[in-house]
DNA sequence: GGTTGACTTAAAGTATACTTGAAGTTATAT
DNA sequence: ATATAACTTCAAGTATACTTTAAGTCAACC
């Protein structure tokens, strides 16, 4: 229930301020990432805490978790502490198969800026001899 | 037509090539990203140019560039170079945009990291008075 | 007190990027 | 020569993560 010193939010409300939408929120619901409390005519309420919580499966979310992997994560947080290590070992995880797709990312990054250049300089006419891309790169040394 | 100085793939091989299947191969031909040569019994076949190329789009791919935006892509570069403006423009809102992601991204893998030392600090006991892992991203100053 | 907007559930639909199946042809290996 | 593996097309199926629709209830405002 709540009370006057600890704000609560409706769907939509709580919606805008997760920057979700209410049809979201009630699909990670289904999914048993967040359990909202009730009013007694049935509508569901948020709490300020809950922000945090949302916002903390965002992050796990953007590192590149799925729903199927928050939801195990969410389940063996509510078996209590002694689900920690398996926790930490997902998370441990998540991160190790993060950095080999940040490191990825940043080759295509490389290779996308490289293009752009190859692209201005020609548009600028100093690509001298119409040097292709493939050499451009092979002259940075920037393999692939 | 292929020679005996210009090595051809057939479409198995030239997918091992490029760490595709065959039937991602013919997608991305339906998708108009590759045109592949055929021999005289209609089967398709690559050369070591395609090899870059396919790589080539994987690194646009990668960037967070759609199939559909790809598409754009090859049809404004099959109209010659009058297009170069057109493409310049893509590619560069395909990094402004990667760039923002890239940012997300960075936060997500701090508040990961973040989590990971909370649990293994709670592990070893150092977290003396249980404090929250809020609290805890608060102390550091890591903020949502 | 009535209209408008927000809420409820359940089920069906959407977008993206493939993947798989079916039915048939062609190459390669023993 | 025959079996098996690789190829062909076209259509249908899959996975993920939502989004939309339908049918109805409830709340707030003038």
């Amino acid at each position: 229930m709540p009370t006057a010193t600890e704000p609560h939010y409706t769907i939509g409300a709580f919606a805008k301020a997760v920057g979700l939408t209410a049809p979201t929120l009630r699909y990670y619901e289904t999914e048993g990432l967040i359990e909202p409390h009730r009013l007694t005519n049935g509508r569901r309420y948020y709490e300020e805490a809950d922000i945090n919580w949302v916002k903390f499966l965002l992050h796990l979310k953007g590192t590149g978790m799925s729903i199927s992997e928050l939801k195990q994560y969410v389940q063996w947080r509510a078996q209590g502490d002694a689900t920690i290590p398996q926790r930490l070992a997902l998370l441990q995880q998540v991160k190790a198969d993060f950095l080999v797709q940040f490191n990825e990312v940043q080759h295509h990054l490389q290779i996308l800026n490289d293009k752009i250049n190859w692209y201005e300089e020609k548009e600028a006419g100093l690509t001298a001899d119409q040097e292709n891309f493939h050499a451009y790169l092979q002259r940075l040394e920037h393999h692939e």
